[in-house]
Parts: C-alpha cells; structure tokens; sequence
RNA sequence: GCCCGGGUGGCGGAAUUGGUAGACGCGCUGGUCUCAAACACCAGUGAUAGCAAUAUCGUAUCGGUUCGAUUCCGAUCCCGGGCACCA
C-alpha cells in the first residue's frame, strides 16, 4: 500500500475518539504535567494556518511527556464571549450565542482534523453558565475581600469592619483607594449606612467608583488600559476618549509588588517578564510637601530624585490639580487649564514634544533651600501618576530642561563637572554639588540622605509608585458574563452565593437603551426578587479567561470552581504555550485572579504557569501578479522591469512555489477571463512579500487545505519545521514538500518494493543503532528544550541513514516510531499497529538511550598543530587523552611539523578533533 | 530617551555553549527513469583562483583575550519588540 496519509489519519482519528484514547483521569501514582494552550476566541474566520503553531508544539511535547510514564492534564476550550460575536449580532440581529456555538463547531471540526491529543471531556466554554458561575462567585468574593498590606494577603472586609468599629482606621494596613482619610471609631458607629458603605468600597478588592475610564464611542464601551494604545481600540481602532463614569474596578495595585516579585520565580521569557515590570512600573522615591504662599497649606510631589531638591527652581502642576480650584486664577491661566484639560489623550501624545504651560501666580517655598519658587501649570504633568504635581529640577530632568529653556527660568547644576548648557544631565551619577548637606555625596547615597532628612523634617515620606491602574472591570455590552449585582437603595449588593449563576437574559437588541442604558437594560423583568435592579454592564473578556486553567482541572463540578484534592493534584500549568499579545492582559490578570484565590484558599499554587513559551506569529506570504497598465496582459516577475506595471495581490492558493496556475487565475475572476501573460521560460513566477495573514491581501491559508493536499503529519512536521518555536516567520509554501518527502521516506523504509509491509527481525547491525540511540538522544534534548526543527531535521538525518543502510529491522524501526509519534501520530499508530501492536503507541514507553552504541571502532581525527589543521589521521575511539598523545607523538607527520619545538599543551575533543600547541 | 531580543549562503535556518562554520530542508545545476512532462531517485552547490589536488577569504563593522572565537570582552552600525512628558 501507497503511504495514503488521509485513509491512515481517518483511520486513526476515529480510533482515537471511540476509545478515549485521551481521556484523562487523576493518578495519584503518576506524576502530573498540565500542558496548556491559551484558549482560542472562536472567530467568524476559522482558523488560519498560523493558530495552530502552538497547538501542535504543546501538543507534542504533551504525548513526549505522555511516552515518559507522566499523567499528562492536555485540554481545550473557547474564550466564548467577546466583541465580534456581538457586532455581528448587532448588525443581524442573531443571537451572540447562536454565532458563537457556530464558530466552536467549526473550530473544533478543524482541530480534530491535525489530529491533537486534547481530553475533550474537559472542554470549558466561557459563555456557559456552569462555567460563568465560579467567575460571578470569584467576583463576589473580591468583594468581600481588603488586601491588608502587612500580611501581604487578601483578607475578608469583616475583619476591616471589626477593626474600624474597634479603633476607627488607625493602624490599618490595608490597600485604600483615599488613604489620607482617618476616621475614630466613633466616627465610624456615627456614619449612616451609605457612608460606611462608601469607606468600604475604598478597600474592596472588587470596588465601584466614579473615575476617568477610557470610553470607546463606537464600541459603545469602556476599555481597560491594555485594550487601548496610542488613544484608540485595540479591537476596531476606533478612537478612545476620557470620560468620568461609574465603574467597577479590581484592585489590581494592591498586588503589584507580588506580581512583581513572583516574576523572579516564574520560567517566562526574559522579554516577556520585562514587558509585566514596565506595565507595574514601580519605581521608588518620596513624597515631599512644599509650603504654598497665604494659608493655602501644602503642594504634594512625588519624587525619585530627591537628592536634587536643592536645584528644584520652580514646581509644576497637572491641569486637573485641585489646587487651581481653591484660587482665583488669570483669565489667561484660566483658559490654559480649561484648554489642556479639553484635549484628547491622542492630541496629548502627538504634540509631546511642544512646551506649553502658564505660570500660576502661586509661590511654594523649597524645604531645602528656603527659596520662594513660583508654581507652574503644565499638561506635561499628569494628575493620574504620583500626586499630579512635580518639583522641577531643569539640570537634571530633561522635561523640566526644555520646560525652564523655554520660559527662561533658572538652571541650577547639581552634580559636579556636569555641562547643562545644551541639555539636562539625567544619569544617576557623580558626585554632589551646589546642594547644601549633600555636597560630596555620590548621588546614589544622596538620595537616601535626602529622603532620610524629609522624613526627619517631617515633611515628607518615602513612597513607592506603580504606573500600574486598577482595572477597570465594566463593560456596557451585551455578551459578557453579567455581575451578580442588584441595586438597592443606589447601593451595590452581592447576590447570595445559591442565586448563582445569574444567567444572562434575553434582550430583543443588542444596542443601549433610549436612555443610555446598556443592552441589558431592555431585559423586561431582569430583576432581582422581582424589584431590584441588576447591575447593568457585564464583565470584561478577561474575566473569563483569569481561570479557565483551574477549571480543566475539574470541569463539571457544580460545587466549586475546583475541588481541592484535584487541584492540589494538578497544582498549576507546567508548560503554557502561547502568543505575547496577552503579556500586559490576559497574563497579568489571570496572574492576579490566581493570587486572590491562593490567598483565599481555593488553590495551592500562587503562580498559575510556571513555564510559558510564546510561540511566534505566522505571517502571511503574500504574492503578486503584474499587470501592464491599461492592459489585460501579466508579466512575469523577471520581466515586469521592461514595462510599466501596476503590481496586484494574487489568492496564494492559487500559487505553487511562486508559479502562478494560469487557469486556476483565469477562472478566479470574471475580469481575469481574458488574462495574457508574458511568460519567463515558459513558466510565470510571481513577486511575494511577507505581510499579515489577512484576507485582504489573499494570503490566508487555511489547514484544512493543507491537510487534504499533504496530510494532517506533513503540516504538523512542517508547522514545526519552519524555525524556533518562539520566532515569527512567515508561512512559507515551498518547503513543504520536502517534509512530505520524508514522510513518504519514512514508509517506504518498512515496505518492500510492492508496497507491502516488510520488517526483518534480524539483529541490527552496530551501525544501525548507532543511528537510532543518536535520534533517540537527539529527540529528548531538543524536545526538552522546544527545539523542535531541530529535532525534525534529526529525524530526516536519522531516515536517509538508514535507507542508505536498506535497515528495516524490527529493533531499530520500533522504537524509531515511538519516538516519531510525538510529531506524526498518524503514521506512527499505523507503523505500529503494522508491527504487530495491539495497544496505541500513545501508550508506549520511550526508549531508552544507550551511549554504548554510540562508539565506533574508530573516527577519522583532524590533527592540528596552533589551531590550525595540519592532516587528518585514523584513530580509534575510547582512548585516553595519554594514549592520543602517545599516539600523535609516533605520527612521523607529527615531528614534521614541531619542527623540533617543544610541545607546550594538549587538546583533545573526543570525537572531534587532536590539537598539539607548540 | 530607557529596557529587552537579534544580525551566519540565493532562502528558512543548524553548530554538542570555546573545538573541522553553513547540519537539515527549499531553491538552483547536472544526471537516471520517461515518447514527453510531472513524480521519484542519484550527484554537486559559501565566495574567489584553478582542469584538478588545493589555496586564500568568509558568521553586521572595528579592536581585544585565546593554540583555537559565530560563541567570551570592549566600541560602533543596523533590525525587531516592550515602556514612555510616569517625575
């Protein structure tokens, strides 16, 4: 029989799903591994070529993990709620979830066809309610929950409340939203209910406040932080304005040095880590007061360079400061703000090199050098970060630097030899002028003197500051997960824990109501004991996807997100694969989400993945027709320089190894019909060009099309083949029929020339093992260290040695296709099942290296004297470096080329090469 | 501006971490098979010189350490990514 990949991969498909073959159960005598895939958002488009990239290395290295004797946790699902889905229901009105069920089939369809080892028993979906359940209840117990930084850990807001009625808030270490707020507690018993309630808040690790949020008009939404960049939406592009609402938020802060020291501990990426610690952005520093002229009592700023407080000559102010509204301003001060206040965040940041400011008529005295400096207003200061407000240090802040150039203030250099004519001086190094008690100091040292002298002046403290926002946790749409919230009296309530799941109602649009309200808000009777209202907005797609890990672990249980025993089971995600876009989303938040429920109980482990892999993205290769303008002719690529063209993207399906197929480009389109063509060498060769795989440029290649031409092995093998895991690369035809090649190479080693299964059961001669214990070494390295092309390349060198050798002998093709199995199931379970094996190979046993085989009787050495090759000598293996020596020394080439010089040192690589130093 | 990666043939990419640079695949050239083409198979393929054996050069550039450097150190140039009026 012909290697017929679709009959054997039908075949195998089919055996794999009516015997479960990837069923998992928990083991207690096995040792766990959680391989993980970041869980696709089942798109309109299906899947492209690029999306399973990841899938089969997790794949692969889950079934190597497998053949090592490990209990491997290997599931899948879908990141069901989402915008897309929506928009569509916009437009059509057709019911989110009616799209959605559609894409997952289709997706799933398409999954199964590569053949992965996935337990579809622990399939999760965001958008069923048994799952949505444990988010609304997680959400709920972040309510609960203050993060008390003393501890470190989330604690329940009972706790707080039995504290305030005890003490008030004095000595309370609890992340707060207003921390300059003291109260007694009698002050405390005094409030009414509302304002109790609006302390609270202030602590809830889950809390409600008015605040700026980044509203999407066209979307119809707010977006978190890391959903917009450079003022407009990530999904859609559509511009994103500042807007003061009422919003959910999680106290992401509150964890922000966890999250950052846990990096130290996590196996990620170096690049990726340093994206998670630029998004934290912690940096240290103080807050110093400054004393305002009259009785307008402080201006807070927050500093990192304290030791530069002898050259702050002026102060600056963010717009929103609330100091401007205390005095009476200018006119012309006045119409500043107001202007600067009005600008967009896309106007702020593409004028960032212009100056503006006014100054503010105010004065604030400089704690060190008991000067008056005048406060200025500027939008280079931003009331969202540290306390709005900066001391201005020209010398060495180059902001402050171009800010005093161009109003003319002064300039005074701190840091001896320093040239500040030109521009500031802002490295942290030197050596302390100009500055009073801190003269002679290293800067270094200054600031830690300067910080301790504000805090003894009583005029200040050191202070941590993180660029890091709470998240903001509302969306005004549709298809999300809804809170379990009902309003009473204006105020927020959790839905008791039986209530759950608050299941998502019907509604007949998806837009706002007439009064702005979002879609939820024409739900007729959506009300909690008949006459509460719900809380309106639903949750963000990363609520969803903060713990779908912990649920794969335990998908049906309507008892718990996770039961206990099973978690500490599968503890965490040993290997997770996927793609750096999530790195300040989707993996900051479910980082978060994890911590919170280690803290409170729920699970063992406070790192959700401990080793994370980004897979690369796959572009698109795009190719090219030329048409000669004004014509209906095309010319070839070589060609298009004699004549004026206009270059034009070509469906790639239609393109083989850059050869356009003339009649398949003929019927494409109606206005191709008539299509000549300027031939180069009878053929026509398009131009290419690597882009985005996007259907715009007609580049899109999907898997199924491949599967059915080469096999679901081929695009697995090639998939893998292309280059490092990590590494983006465009999706390239050309090669692989190179890796169909091999794989027909490889079955025609154990078939005869009639295409029957022909294996011998003689011994294997020392050459024969020697190739397969070099793949069998070759194997595990490179797939413990996701070098996966590299081990494809040993495969096909490990194939051509043995055909050469004409090697089909049971004991070296045996373990050659369990070792194959990881990367081309498919025609490892028929070469097994051939060999006569009744159980599946995903059950077989790695085979064991051997380095015995490795030796030979003997190698060809180089022999070089000085590093450089002198002659090439026959030398048996498994000497001693002595016996080399003795033996190179007896070489008559050997004193030729000492020259009678002495011999000074002796190198000697086993295997590779004899260096005489003389 | 700050912080991470990375520069190797015509192309994708290897190199056991300091030991014969260019594995493996694509492409290209030649050959076998075929009426012919496709498929398949075999051989060659870094550059320069030479019929050839071979020689010289060669891992972005310059310099250093070493018997020996793609690998280590210093400087420079270029490419990719993250953060950014964050004080």
């Amino acid at each position: 029989m012909e290697y017929n990949f679709s009959e054997i991969e039908k075949k195998w498909q089919q055996y794999w799903k009516v015997n479960k073959t990837y069923k998992t159960v928990e083991d207690a005598a096995k040792p766990k591994f959680y391989v993980l895939d970041m869980f696709p958002y089942p798109s309109g488009a299906g899947l492209h070529v690029g999306h399973p990239l990841g899938y089969i290395a997790s794949d692969i290295y889950s079934r190597y993990k497998r053949l090592r004797g490990f209990n491997v946790l290997h599931p899948m699902g879908y990141d069901a709620f989402g915008l897309p889905a929506e928009q569509y229901a916009i437009q059509t009105g057709q019911h989110p979830r009616v799209t959605t069920d559609a894409n997952i089939a289709r997706y799933r369809r398409q999954l199964d066809k590569i053949g992965f080892s996935f337990d579809w028993d622990r399939e999760v979906k965001t958008c069923e309610s048994e799952y949505y359940k444990w988010t609304q209840k997680t959400f709920i117990d972040l309510y609960n929950h203050y993060y008390n930084t003393a501890e470190q850990k989330a604690k329940p807001v009972t706790e707080l409340v039995a504290a305030f009625e005890k003490n008030g808030n004095a000595g309370i270490n609890a992340a707060c939203g207003n921390p300059e707020v003291k109260f007694t507690a009698a002050e405390w018993k005094a409030m009414d209910e509302k304002a109790q309630h609006q302390t609270l808040m202030e602590h809830r690790l889950a809390y409600q406040k008015d605040g700026m949020v980044n509203w999407c008009p066209q979307l119809g939404t707010v977006l978190a932080n890391d959903e917009v960049a450079n003022g407009l939406s990530i999904r859609g592009g559509y511009p994103v304005e500042r807007k003061l609402m009422r919003q959910w938020y999680l106290r992401i802060t509150a964890y922000a040095d966890r999250m950052l020291e846990g990096l130290d501990r996590i196996d990620w990426s170096e690049s990726l880590k340093e994206t998670q610690r630029n998004w934290i952005g912690r940096s240290t520093g103080a807050n110093v007061r400054f004393k305002l002229q009259d009785s307008l009592g402080d201006l807070e700023i927050f500093t990192t360079r304290a030791d530069t407080m002898f050259g702050a000559t002026f102060m600056v102010i963010a717009p929103e400061h609330p100091v401007l509204s205390q005095v009476q301003l200018d006119k012309e001060v006045e119409d500043y703000v107001s202007w600067a206040k009005n600008r967009s965040e896309r106007e702020r940041q593409s004028e960032v090199k212009n100056v503006t400011g006014k100054f503010t008529g105010l004065y604030a005295k400089n704690p060190f050098t008991e000067k008056q400096i005048p406060v200025w207003v500027s939008e280079y200061v931003l009331a969202g970060y540290g306390t709005g407000a900066i001391m201005a240090v020209p010398a060495h802040d180059s902001r402050d630097y171009a800010f005093a150039k161009h109003f003319g203030l002064e300039i005074i250099p701190l840091i001896k030899g320093c040239d500040v004519s030109n521009e500031s001086f802002d490295a942290k190094e030197g050596e302390m002028v100009n500055s009073g008690f801190l003269n002679g100091m290293q800067v270094k040292d200054a600031i830690k003197a300067a910080i301790g002298k504000v805090e003894e002046l009583g005029i200040g403290t050191a202070k941590v500051n993180f660029r890091l926002r709470d998240a903001a946790f509302s969306r005004q749409r549709y298809w999300g997960e809804p809170f379990p919230v009902y309003y009473k009296d204006d105020m927020p309530h959790m839905l008791p824990p039986d209530k759950l799941p608050l299941e998502l109602p019907s509604v007949d649009k998806y837009l706002p109501t007439e009064a702005g309200d979002p879609p939820l808000g024409r739900a007729t009777d959506w009300k909690y004991e008949g006459k509460y209202g719900y809380e309106l907005s639903t949750m963000p797609g990363f609520a969803g996807s903060s713990a779908y890990f912990l649920r794969y672990m335990d998908p049906h249980s309507d008892k718990c997100l996770v039961d206990k025993k099973k978690n500490e089971y599968w503890r965490n995600v040993d290997l997770y694969i996927g793609g750096t876009e999530h790195a300040t989303g989707h993996l900051m938040y479910a980082r978060f989400w994890n911590m919170f429920l280690f803290d409170i109980g729920e699970i063992c482990e406070s790192e959700p993945f401990q080793k994370l892999i980004n897979q690369g993205m796959i572009q698109g290769r795009s190719n090219f027709v030329y048409r000669v303008v004004g014509t209906d002719k095309f010319v070839s690529l070589g060609l298009k320089s004699q004549y004026e063209t206009q270059e034009i993207h070509v469906d790639v399906n239609i393109v083989s190894n850059d050869i356009l197929d003339l009649d398949k480009f003929k019927a494409s389109r109606p206005e191709y019909a008539n299509a000549e063509f300027i031939l180069k060498d009878g053929k026509y060769v398009c131009g290419w060009a690597v882009e985005k795989m996007s259907k715009s440029y007609y580049n899109v290649v999907n898997p199924d099309d491949v599967v059915s031409r080469y096999g679901a092995d081929t695009l697995r093998l090639y998939e893998m083949f292309l280059g490092p895991l990590e590494m983006s690369k465009p999706w390239d035809t050309n090669g692989i029929d190179g890796v169909h090649r091999f794989l027909r190479k490889l079955w025609r080693l154990c078939h005869d020339a009639q295409n029957n299964f022909s294996v011998s059961n003689d011994k294997a001669t020392p050459q024969e093992l020697k190739s397969l214990h070099k793949i069998i070494k070759k194997v595990q390295e490179d797939i413990e260290a996701f070098s996966f092309n590299t081990a494809v390349s040993g495969f096909m060198i490990c194939v051509n040695e043995l055909t050469e050798l004409k090697c089909n002998k049971r004991e070296v093709l045996e373990p050659l296709a369990i070792l194959i199995a990881p990367f081309v199931p498919h025609i490892a379970e028929e070469l097994w099942e051939s060999l006569g094996q009744k159980a599946s190979i995903c059950n077989a046993k790695f085979p064991e290296f051997n380095p015995a085989m490795l030796v030979e009787s003997s190698f060809e050495y180089p022999v070089s004297f000085n590093g450089k090759l002198r002659y090439k000598k026959e030398m048996p293996l498994g000497l001693s470096k002595e016996e080399v020596r003795q033996r190179v020394m007896q070489d008559e080439n050997t004193a030729k080329f000492l020259e009678g010089k002495p011999l000074k040192n002796f190198v000697y690589v086993p295997g590779k090469i004899v260096n005489i130093v003389c």
